[in-house]
DNA sequence: CGTGTTGTGTGACCAAGTCACCGAAGTCCG
DNA sequence: CGGACTTCGGTGACTTGGTCACACAACACG
């Protein structure tokens, strides 16, 4: 089993330069962890007692707001910045966000102590903390300026793209309002005209993407002055 | 001069509590500045060599669209997180916003290393700086909250209570525009509705704050079901 | 006291969110 | 198979918010 801890590590630019005793701390005090699809990875009100490195699968963050409806805030895939509860384990106060397990997942835990050993001895694990922490804080930021000045079709189109595995999106039109903020018939409307221009075929449950052309066309012509 | 130096670290909560080998290295190691009204403290693509902590006035955290048009992300108070550029120190990548003086301000500035060798260092430290941290991202949270889920209105009435000095707001129409992310025409309107209930009072540059009864009660049926 | 400049008011129009409701497509049984 | 139920998508009427164009009032300054 040693053999596929040591494994992980190598994964994750910033981490895979530690030196080998740090690297030994870190495979040595933490351990693999797998959750299915659905599970609830973290939500307010429970302090999260480590951080978690996600290895495989995707979470979605989302903060479900007072008036109950959910805000999509950003989107944890395997192997990009990875680092999933950094803010939950720095947050001392409550976090407001919770995440979700789309996909069955693996992932590393590492306890809090450890964490917090690690982050005082190592100037490069630091560094490692604190990018992947400022990087979530820019998606907020261009979140927030998406949601504020992009007409829906353009940030429509751009999701699509996103989210299509062989130009087929497999999500309700709910679904697809939930993860940009809006109302469902607000999606079903767009799609449609996008259906009318021959951009996609539509069918219950999926999306089939007809003309990747004009919806990149459409998601490019973001900020054109 | 050393006395006033020791002082300001006693106003932050979190500080005050470093063990006093620490904080003479942290006054020693860092220095006062002090900034007029509109300078930008700080702005993308500008590395941030020192952390900020603000002892006096007020900064304004925004991002440039790349309409052109600019987003109000947070205010920075003095005494309150008071951490302003830890995004900035921590962002290797680049940081998207740019924070503008409201007004003159005085703020510590601690050069990065010294920033870096006392987070290796202290765990009070680290807490501190993780606390701020996290409290900005709670903070953009809820800022997403509202945007997406809030009415023009409400935002518009908590807004004003927020900005009042003695019931008097001294912002344009356009100001408050910038603030709430929105257009200086739907301002002038709400407004414009506000005074003809009674609420305010509208005068070139000033908003006079009759009812605040009437305001708070608004304001407050945010998330009322 | 004219002449810009800046702040505010207004109407027409479009984009987006809300509400109410319907029908079509799947699911689950007996 | 056929009916009952649930989920998903489509549609029209209406409200709110954002955009555009333009008029006018308040101030600033020579």
């Amino acid at each position: 089993m040693s053999v596929t801890q040591a494994d992980w590590i190598e994964k994750f630019e910033g981490l895979n330069q530690l030196p080998a005793e740090l690297k030994d701390e870190l495979v040595a005090g933490s351990r693999i962890v797998e959750m299915k699809a659905g599970t609830v990875v973290f939500s307010p009100g429970q302090s999260a007692d480590n951080l978690l490195l996600l290895l495989q699968g995707t979470v979605r963050v989302q903060q479900k707001s007072e008036t109950g409806r959910e805000v999509f805030l950003y989107r944890v895939h395997a192997g990009d910045s990875c680092v999933l509860t950094t803010a939950c384990m720095l947050a001392f106060e409550d976090y407001a966000a919770d995440g979700i397990a789309e996909t069955d997942i693996r992932a590393v835990a590492i306890p809090r102590a450890t964490f917090d050993d690690l982050v005082g001895r190592s100037k490069l694990f630091r560094q490692f903390v604190f990018r992947a922490y400022s990087r979530r804080l820019t998606d907020l930021f261009t979140l927030i300026d998406d949601i504020v000045f992009q007409r829906m079709d353009v940030r429509l189109a751009a999701r699509l793209l996103e989210l299509a595995e062989d130009d087929v999106v497999r999500a309700t039109h709910q679904h697809l309002a939930n993860e940009l903020g809006t109302a469902r018939e607000v999606i079903s409307r767009t799609l449609a005209e996008f259906q009318r221009r021959g951009w996609v075929e539509l069918a219950r449950g999926e999306v089939r993407i007809m003309g990747r052309a004009g919806l990149e066309r459409l998601a490019r012509s973001a900020g054109v002055a």
